[in-house]
DNA sequence: TAGGCATTGTCTCACGTTGTCATAACAACG
DNA sequence: CGTTGTTATGACAACGTGAGACAATGCCTA
């Protein structure tokens, strides 16, 4: 690749004008700025950034640390939107697939030093309380919170997500719905339990006995459904669910099989909810699937906007999904 | 970020006697040595790559443009591994996500260009011919190959996985396999009906009534699977095939729903196997799928490697797929 | 005492870009 | 005519790093 001196010796002028057409600096003769644009057009010379990171003191570089999120396909789209904000802004995005507490994680922490980069994303693959210490770089979270929040952070509103979704479940007549919620360890269970029990007292219906743990995961494994067990107690008894909510698309996609083997159609004999609108399965399941969709496009947005407009509060954004009206319920 | 001029102030030592820790030079006391290293450490100094790639004219980043990729759950992977030899030798890989022929593509390649990327991978969402023009940086394609070969390549072998995949299914006594194939415009089609058809002709059968396209791709909407309309009419008929063959698994998923509201219990009514072994669906589908499992970690990894190792070869290379038993077939 | 070696320092340059300041040519004005 | 302002251009330094050439210091050994 040529250089600004080699584009100014071909067009027989000083280093600095050719350095002007190139930041549209409009103090520049229009023949010369002809002369020159056309120089640079012919050698498909493209200014370098480590010398302008060098002379500017701003790298315009933004990390985005996913820890095992790109592995996990539900999350992809916190990247994308980040992408595309990183992308409108003029900002270049590193991103860097970790495991927290690895070696990958303070790896990825150098390098983006190296690359003195303005901030820093550190995304979850659950919605989860973290200990994150603080840095020199402001840090961003993504889809997790620190324990003493020292950094702001985006997450999905799960509480209103699990209690809006409940409210239409009831407005369609349900009564009788039962919770295949996720395991403990992630945060979201909680707030979710909190939002359906409470949109259910609302109602005046007390469901404490209605929310299940559904999903464990053991550590270094794949997670294990329990939709099999559970179901099998729940069918059986004389005052049968009318509705399972699932915790995640992919519960309900086991559910879905469950009820199959147990000749149960889906909505018919028994109505199926869930969060995530996971692509592709949420439409491909038949009947497709009513879904809370989590805001992952918009997190990962914020995120990056948090990250470029450098906030120094560090307040905690909760984001509402979308509810996705498909045919199980 | 402090610079090696600081550490050397506070080390009261001189700028080249840092620089030679830094750079391991061994002609340095240990006692200096540890003064100086725990300085850095104190001070979190990370040597700037700017200043760095400016000074070796080497950026060591490679590029990878994902053409959709990223949005297609099937190849994430394609990244994975690509990141992962990055990683290992000491690579800085940069992600950009676009979509051919638009402004995202031209950008992210100035992009690359102004970080004096070393390389550039392609990578596309389906295996296919692509018109690729040549570039002044090396530039390797993955999971697509340029029709004038000016490229190096690495596509999945998909003759040889239908071959394979056929063979197997064969060995466990199938005699009328059916293949929904995908679209014509994916070049993977064409090659593995071929791969399908040069089995069955070694087993004396001759199939080739039996491959029937089943995704439609309408430009700008979402895939249209014709699982439906075919598999009426071929379970309709006095000879029904005794396994469907599927082109990927999400097409599986829609047969497993089709079968099922016909009636059919797959395995026990109607054998059925697939391309892809994708995560979550291969699993969770009930019976498990059997799926010959695309070698997209591999993929990414070996175009890393070519991308690095700057091949000037522009060979194409197979990968092959390996199969994953589990029960439904 | 001289020579050898290990260690450290000084000085200089180069990488590509851009901000500051200076210079040149020329027009407008009193 | 001299002064001021405008337009166009150029010279130079500095960002942080790394390398070469070479000198200086101190310690050890012959």
């Amino acid at each position: 690749m040529s250089t600004q001196r080699e584009i100014a010796r071909r067009a027989k002028t000083s280093l600095k004008t050719v350095s002007r057409v190139i930041n549209r600096d409009p103090l520049v003769n229009q023949a010369t700025r002809a002369r020159i644009e056309s120089i640079i057009a012919e050698l498909g010379y493209e200014p370098s950034q480590a010398a302008r990171m060098m002379r500017s003191q701003k790298s315009n570089i933004i990390g985005f640390l996913a820890d095992g999120v790109t592995t996990t396909t539900s999350s992809i789209d916190l990247v994308r939107g980040a992408q595309d904000v990183a992308w409108e802004r003029g900002k270049q995005m590193m991103l860097f697939n970790i495991e927290r507490g690895a070696s990958s994680a303070e790896l990825a922490e150098s390098q983006l030093a190296a690359f003195r980069a303005e901030a820093v994303i550190y995304a979850a693959v659950f919605h989860q309380a973290i200990d994150f210490a603080s840095s020199t770089t402001p840090h961003v979270l993504l889809n997790c919170f620190d324990s003493e929040s020292r950094h702001p952070a985006i997450v999905p509103d799960d509480y209103r997500m699990a209690y809006d979704l409940t409210e239409i479940i009831f407005q369609r007549g349900y009564r009788r719905p039962a919770f295949l919620n996720l395991g403990s360890d992630v945060f979201a269970s909680g707030l979710r339990a909190r939002g359906f029990l409470d949109c259910a007292a609302a109602h005046g219906l007390d469901l404490a006995e209605d929310v299940h743990t559904a999903v464990a995961s053991p550590a270094g494994a794949p997670p294990v459904f329990m939709a099999d067990q559970i179901l099998t107690v729940l069918m059986g008894k004389e005052a049968q669910p009318d509705l399972i909510l699932c915790g995640q698309d992919i519960l309900a996609m086991d559910v879905y099989f469950v009820l199959g083997q147990m000749g149960l159609k889906v909505k018919e004999d028994v109505a199926v909810a869930s969060f995530d609108n996971l692509d592709p399965i949420a439409e491909l399941l038949r009947p497709g699937l009513s879904t809370m969709a989590l805001p992952y496009y918009e997190m990962g947005r914020r995120a990056m906007e948090l990250a470029i407009e450098g906030s120094a509060k560090t307040d905690i954004h909760r984001l509402q999904g979308s509810f996705v009206d498909r045919q199980s319920f």
